[in-house]
Parts: structure tokens; C-alpha cells; sequence
DNA sequence: CGGCTGATGATCT
DNA sequence: GATCATCAGCCGG
């Protein structure tokens, strides 16, 4: 397991959001380590009306304005937190979503943070992600490509074959091809449909 | 299964 | 005051 870089990350969002599945995202929390391979990222690009950036820089929203590859965290609908990775470069406002990972490590823990057992409910979809992950918003402005309590690695594995469709639950720029997902992987959100 | 809905609070207008 | 990059639970087929 390998940690990444900045400077082996795209610095643009679609490339972004591509790279990064079949990578590893690790949580290394007081209570131990969980860890899962990237499955479906979304990219929010810059001048896309869907991107939390879209209006400019505000307190909320500022970390998508800094250099590739800072954790950017937010509560959606009052109770969720959803974890995204910067993704230009400073100044540029974008990011990519995570959507789902495929559980590695720390099996137990995740089932802990989550009251579920079964494998395929701990982190599918961005909200369970990050509930699995212990996501809260001390961790916004993380920096993912230095050592510390959330980081990307790459282990290695073989390039998944990566599939396309539109962003999932947008209101806002609905039509665009932004979701990225490995193709047929049980651990994918979005239905059967959206998995292929 | 698929479809619908209430929960719930930060953020911005 | 409206909006919202979600989820769990419930309902019907």
C-alpha cells in the first residue's frame, strides 16, 4: 500500500474522479484503522451549477478552492456528511465525490459506526461512506497526500474497467456524464442499472 | 424488488 | 424561508 501524491494526482476534475477509482482511501481514527478501495466518484467541475463553487468562494465551500487533493466535508440534508477530494488547483473551485468503497479494512469497526452487518450496506453510497469512515467535519481541509488521520494510497491492483452515466440525486446539471464507477462491482450505489 | 416520504440542520438569500 | 451531491423504513405488487 502505497500513498499517493500530489503530484501523481490529475489536477483536473473528471481526470480526477476517474483516477481515483480502484484506489484506496485509509482512516486511521483513535479507535483503529478502516480502510476501502474506491468503487463511484462523482467529478463538480468549475462553472458547473451542481459544484458547491459555483457561486464563489464562501466559508462552507473554501477548501474546494485549494490545492488538489484536500478532503472537503459537508453535511447534507442536516445529517449526512458527504467526503470529497479537491481538485484543481488553488484558487480553482472543484471536487470529486466519493460515493462508495469496498470495504478492506477494519470490517468490524465500520459494522460498529454503522448498526449493519452485511458487507455491501457499509459504504455504499456517500453517506454510509462516511459514516463507516468516521468522517466529521474536523476533517475538512485534511490534506490526503500528507500523513495523518484520513490519506489515498494506491495498492497496486489492476485498473478496473471503469463505466459512465450521469451524477446521482443533482438537481442542477442533471444530464452530464460525471459518475464514475467500477463496472459490476457489488459495492456500487445506484441500483443494478447504474452499476453497468 | 421499485417508489415514496419524513427526518433534520447548515448554509445562503 | 428555501434549498439540499441522503438514508431508512414502509407500502404495494
Amino acid at each position: 500500500m502505497n500513498p499517493l501524491t500530489r503530484a501523481e494526482l490529475p489536477s483536473e476534475a473528471t481526470a480526477l474522479a476517474r483516477f481515483l477509482i480502484g484506489k484506496l482511501i485509509v482512516r486511521d481514527a483513535p479507535e483503529g484503522r478502516t480502510s476501502g478501495r474506491i468503487v463511484e466518484t462523482e467529478a463538480y467541475l468549475p462553472g458547473d451549477a451542481a459544484c458547491h463553487a459555483f457561486r464563489g468562494e464562501t466559508p462552507r465551500n473554501r477548501t474546494l478552492f485549494r490545492q488538489h487533493g484536500h478532503a472537503y466535508v459537508y453535511i447534507s440534508y442536516g445529517m449526512h456528511r458527504m467526503l470529497n477530494v479537491s481538485a484543481e488547483d488553488e484558487g480553482i473551485g472543484a471536487g470529486v465525490l466519493l460515493r462508495a468503497i469496498e470495504p478492506l479494512e477494519g470490517f468490524d469497526l465500520m459494522r460498529a459506526r454503522r448498526g449493519v452487518e452485511r458487507l455491501t450496506d457499509l459504504a455504499r453510497g456517500p453517506g454510509r461512506l462516511a459514516e463507516a469512515m468516521a468522517i466529521t467535519m474536523g476533517l475538512d481541509g485534511d490534506d490526503l497526500c500528507a500523513p495523518g488521520p484520513l490519506w489515498i494510497a494506491d495498492d497496486g491492483s489492476p485498473a478496473a474497467e471503469i463505466g459512465v452515466s450521469v451524477r446521482i440525486g443533482i438537481t442542477k446539471e442533471t444530464d452530464r456524464p460525471l459518475r464514475f464507477f467500477e463496472r459490476g462491482s457489488r459495492f456500487v450505489s445506484g441500483g443494478k442499472a447504474l452499476n453497468v
